[in-house]
DNA sequence: GGATCGTAATGACATCCGTCGATGTGATGA
DNA sequence: TCATCACATCGACGGATGTCATTACGATCC
């Protein structure tokens, strides 16, 4: 198709990142791209044991109760929060692993190209 | 209400992230949250002159034209790429700051708690 | 100047996502 | 046992998003 006979271009290295590599990134970055997300994890990461139960979040965000409950599912599912039901209440925590995943991706020379 | 007289767990430290700067850090991630632009963005980084044109990537993806030109938009709207046209083609190169901004929310200790 | 190529913009469509109200479930306490 | 509390699930609605076909624009070449 067109064959102009010379790269437009510098070729690129190919290598980069795997179709399915994206899709496992793409999965945890989405469940991160929103601002009620973010900030949920944020407040938990940043309370003093590290774990915050769902009434507080309740009381921190404008939002329905089952709003809250939702945006901690899609949390827990992709991996970020730990889930622990401890009498009445049910505690949700931070899974550094997780985010320091994230943290890996984009400061890595081959993405950043920071450092090269 | 409810007022149950006592906190059902540990006080959040409260400080943690804006929803200012939630909804901001959102808007990146969600540019960023889609396995097309995320090869996309490893691409251009990974290749020699860390940049791309728009032609390459048409050929690396299996997908129209208009989708790419589109997905481009989306990140360099989010100010993750830069562009710049030179002759008949545009070429597209990454914005280290930009990720380099997101691997340092992931990697602080505030959000991360791995250092704590 | 006209034809052709590379890229962007537009409009349409299907699907996904955030939010809510209502309901379900399990544990606690009177 | 029954009422209440904490949380999850369901169904629905509006808006955002990914994709495509088509069109438009600017640069290059003959």
């Amino acid at each position: 198709m067109s064959d102009p006979g010379f790269a437009c271009c510098t070729p690129l290295t190919g290598s980069a990142m795997s179709s399915e590599q994206a899709e496992e990134l793409a999965a945890l970055l989405k469940a991160l791209a929103d601002p009620v997300r973010l900030r949920m994890v944020s407040l938990i990461a940043s309370s003093e044991a590290g774990e915050a139960c769902v009434c507080d979040l309740n009381e921190a965000f404008d939002l329905t109760q089952a709003t809250i409950s939702h945006h901690l599912k899609v949390l827990h599912s992709a991996g970020i929060l730990d889930r622990e039901k401890r009498g009445v209440w049910v505690y949700y925590a931070v899974r550094p692993a997780a985010l320091s995943a994230v943290a890996n991706v984009f400061s890595s020379p081959a993405l950043a190209g920071a450092s090269a």
